[in-house]
DNA sequence: CGCGACGTTGATTTGCCTCAACGATTGTGG
DNA sequence: CCACAATCGTTGAGGCAAATCAACGTCGCG
């Protein structure tokens, strides 16, 4: 069936990372849960308990926070074969200070708490697994920072364009400026800029 | 002796994570070094390979990046029972970007790679505790990087007071500032503001 | 068709930086 | 142990990157 074919990718997936054993991928077909968000719709809302950690196998997520002025401030964009989660939330069923939704109709897999603590506890491997996902982020994450209190704006958004080119006509500026940290219209006039001055010093 | 002393420290830091087997601590005394790094040392050099990954015993360390104008932007502090390496550059090998000092003398246990890696293969139990290490600084990092964008300096220095209270009289103000991610002359500023709006609204 | 989201542009404001100067504290070598 | 240098914290004047507020044309969609 359709849900069959979707799991072979994350297994696809691990398998990329660390070999799997027969259990393991028995183990990994009947705790993940195939699911479909259609476009704006939430997946967390800011306030509840998140309860599910999402591969995400084709479309588009946005994790994001709204502050006090009512902006949003987006953590990350989760599209085919990322993973997303508000990790606090999920692990000390706290409740979510952060909000996911979808940007275009997304299909997932996605697991509960429960089920990924007995998968940990029937399957040690994925300690492993997630250790090392949890790293990769945890990188991603630094660099992230370290961008955004270290360089301009300007040079924030060339390097956007530089690591996420095929997300440039996928979404839309607003929320390129809300992963950027800027306003839209501050946006609007770098890429003015950027027109202009056309390969300005690479 | 006094390294099996300091090695209690971290047996006990493991044990209220999860309850480890005298075989694994045996493990653990064996693979992690007790090490003193001097007021200014560095631990750590952008462009080194990142040989060791530090837990704290004593003492106080700065993980920081340089920029090209050569301002400092400090990712953290490490203090008592915390950990800190360059993740990205001590796994993969690769030459560091970032930097690790000691403001303090400082005692640590550290491990090297092939020893931790070697940890992971002989005691599967070290896969869950590196895990939950890594996605406690993981939520840790994404508060932190969500205040910077989404909150005012004052703001920032209003919460770091209360999170860290012990440590406004132990770190300068040129760090604070490298750590809040705003001139020292305005950090000044802003604590002569708040010195004037004693309990401005909390 | 009409409405709301989008992208653009202009005028003005502001949070924070830069540069410069100064006294107070720390640390260091002779 | 003192003298000198370096670092620290503070304050002032001026500047700049990015935000804010407002207006307007365009497009996709119900």
């Amino acid at each position: 069936m359709v849900k069959n074919h979707k799991v072979e990718i994350l297994l696809n997936y691990f398998e990329n990372l660390i070999p799997l054993t027969k259990e393991e991928q028995q183990l990994v077909k009947q705790k993940f849960q195939y699911r479909l968000y259609r476009r704006r719709q939430y997946v967390l809302q800011d306030g509840d308990i998140c309860k599910q950690y999402i591969f995400v196998v084709k479309g588009c997520l946005r994790m994001f926070k709204v502050d006090e002025q009512g902006n949003d401030h987006i953590l990350k964009f989760a599209t085919e074969n990322d993973w997303v989660t508000d990790i606090d939330s999920f692990y000390n069923e706290k409740k979510a200070t952060l909000n996911i939704d979808a940007l275009e109709n997304t299909e997932v897999l996605q697991i509960e708490r429960e089920e990924l603590i007995s998968l940990y506890l029937e399957a040690p491997k994925f300690d492993r697994i997630f250790r090392i996902l949890t790293e990769n982020g945890f990188c991603k994450l630094q660099q992230r920072h370290l961008q955004s209190i270290s360089v301009s704006a300007e040079e924030r958004y060339k390097s956007f364009v530089e690591i996420y080119p095929h997300l440039l006509n996928r979404i839309s500026q607003v929320q390129i400026a809300a992963f950027l940290g800027i306003t839209p219209e501050f946006l609007s006039r770098l890429r003015n800029r950027q027109a202009k001055n056309p390969l300005a010093k690479s």
